[in-house]
RNA sequence: GCCCCCAUCGUCUAGUGGCCUAGGACGCCGCCCUUUCAAGGCGGUAACACGGGUUCGAACCCCGUUGGGGGUACCA
């Protein structure tokens, strides 16, 4: 456990970043430590603090906690820069939080109040508020079955002045008196929230627009605590197609599952950072390093934005091709390791991977793509897929090309390279009176399984003869078989 | 219901009273290149929600309408 970090003299920035480990760690949150980290970065002195709040243990698993702090770690938020400072866990200061429950009451600004839900909504004389303060002066004091209420002051509005926002107004007749700590004595979110972020000195709070509605209260509770509020700043929330807010529900936003599939950390931080700000310049395409100084508040929208897959894929075959080679192929590495590769784990050969790499690079945006671009060179036999078999397998045409390929590939007088090869297999096809393009159609069927993939003459080249040619009489055999059936 | 936020191409955005006959990016479409598919090159499609003001002049300021969204727990 690390404790409160005391008195901090220096008066540079200090952000937060405050995820509840109730899930997988989401895209929403990851734009909000991203912005945050990029203002504490801004200021030698500035730091952002990593807290997790987890006190609703009813929720939370550490695995969810551990998953937030690799997945920062991915995205480079972590210990190994001096702005960073955490973790935090916000059960360890539970104590805190019902100390000042407690002072909040002795000094008057809150008090105890024994309705239950029932009686709370009986009770409402004005239908549009919840609770109508009716304990406000009962007098009640600390006992079993009573909560405690902040009192709003009487008159006069809370004013949250917004970075992003600006000025945003809050009539306290319209604002109910709200809970800071259960019967119980624990302290509510809204409290140990506020205490924990008194305590850290944080400047900026900085967190998405759900939370808006929380901050006059979080407000008047910093001011009730004897200290000036922070400075505010309200992302746009993040929604999806329907444009709703991203739910981890309905929507895909674990931020694991995008990594998973294979897109680079980089790329991903790239189009986050444009979710509701721009660099400005007609560039959108900049590396975190060039971004991070250029960021600021004051220039982020306030609309709701929409994660758009399609642009975020686009991104990542920009970073993907950018790679250096070696790069790529490490990059490669998880997708093609032994447990989940689809081919026999002896199949496998780096020098073949290393050959063919440079031809799917510029093919793929994510890299789990890599696997079925480069499988017909490790498995066995090419995958079955139907649809491009029925495509290229034409009746006549498709038997006729293979039998003049195996003529031509057979010949030991052929040099079996690429440019080769491709002589070879133009000759066949003239023969056919067919054009290169369909003439390879069924070369490549039958050797790789798929109508459409790497350069075909390369790829034959590395396959080695006898393999190409094994393959070839196998898919005339299957065609005869097939046509005979018919 | 109530409180609050928001409103530029389909999408992300630039734009902060004249530089806008509104720019870029993704997507989509077409052409070129080409052994398939990509990549690359070239070109195209497409937006200031609506109505009132303010002003010599509004995408930019104000008001309203409409439409979206968020919040409304003894959750975080």
């Amino acid at each position: 456990m690390r404790p409160y970090p005391g008195r901090v003299t220096e008066t540079s920035i200090r952000t937060r970043f405050a995820p509840s480990p109730t899930g997988m760690f989401h895209v929403g949150g990851a734009r909000s430590a991203l912005f945050n980290w990029a203002i504490a970065r801004q200021r030698p002195e500035g730091r952002m603090v990593l807290r997790i709040e987890d006190t609703d243990a009813a929720r939370n698993k550490p695995e969810w906690t551990d998953g937030i702090i690799r997945a920062l770690a991915l995205l480079g938020i972590n210990e190994d820069d001096p702005h960073f400072e955490g973790p935090y866990f916000q059960s360890d200061f539970a104590e805190k939080h019902r100390e000042t429950a407690l002072a909040l009451y002795k000094d008057g600004r809150a008090y105890y109040c024994d309705c239950t839900r029932e009686q709370v909504q009986e009770r409402r004389d004005n239908p549009n508020l919840g609770y109508d303060g009716f304990c406000r002066d009962r007098g009640l004091t600390a006992g079993p079955g009573r909560a405690l209420r902040f009192r709003i002051p009487d008159g006069g509005p809370t004013i949250v002045d917004d970075r992003i926002r600006g000025r945003v107004e809050f009539e306290h007749g319209a604002m109910e008196d709200f809970v800071v700590a259960r019967a119980d004595g624990s302290p509510l979110f809204v409290l140990a929230n506020v205490v924990d972020d008194v305590e850290m000195r944080i400047t900026h709070v900085v967190r998405g627009e759900e939370h808006l509605s929380n901050t006059p209260k979080q407000q008047l509770l910093w001011e009730a605590l004897g200290h000036t509020p922070p400075v505010w700043a309200h992302l746009p929330v993040i929604v999806n197609e329907k444009r709703q807010k991203l739910s981890k529900r309905r929507d895909k936003v674990a931020l694991e599952s995008y990594l998973d599939e294979g897109y680079l950390p980089e790329a991903m931080v790239n189009y986050l950072m444009l979710l509701g700000w721009a660099p400005g310049g007609d560039r959108e395409i900049m590396p975190w390093s060039e971004m991070a100084p250029l960021f600021a508040l004051s220039d982020v929208n306030s609309s709701s934005a929409f994660f758009d897959e399609k642009k975020l894929r686009a991104f990542n075959g920009e970073y993907i091709r950018a790679l250096p080679l070696a790069e790529f192929m490490s990059r490669c590495g998880p997708w093609l390791a032994d447990d989940v590769a689809p081919w026999p784990a002896a199949n496998y050969d780096d020098a073949v991977f290393r050959a063919i790499a440079p031809l799917a690079q510029s093919r793929i945006a994510v890299l789990s793509e890599i696997v079925p671009n480069v499988d017909f060179l490790f498995l066995d036999a090419p995958v079955e897929d139907d649809q491009s078999w029925n495509k290229a397998m034409k009746p006549g045409v498709g038997a006729e090309m293979l039998a003049a390929a195996i003529g031509r590939f057979a010949d030991p007088g052929l040099v079996w390279e690429a440019e080769a090869l491709k002589a070879a297999l133009e000759e066949a096809g003239a023969g056919l009176g067919l054009k290169l393009g369909k003439a390879q159609a069924p070369v490549r069927v039958a050797v790789t399984g798929r109508t459409v993939g790497l350069p075909l003459f390369e790829s034959l080249e590395l396959l080695g003869r006898e393999r190409v040619l094994a393959r070839l009489r196998a898919a005339a055999d299957r065609l005869a078989a097939q046509q005979s059936a018919e």
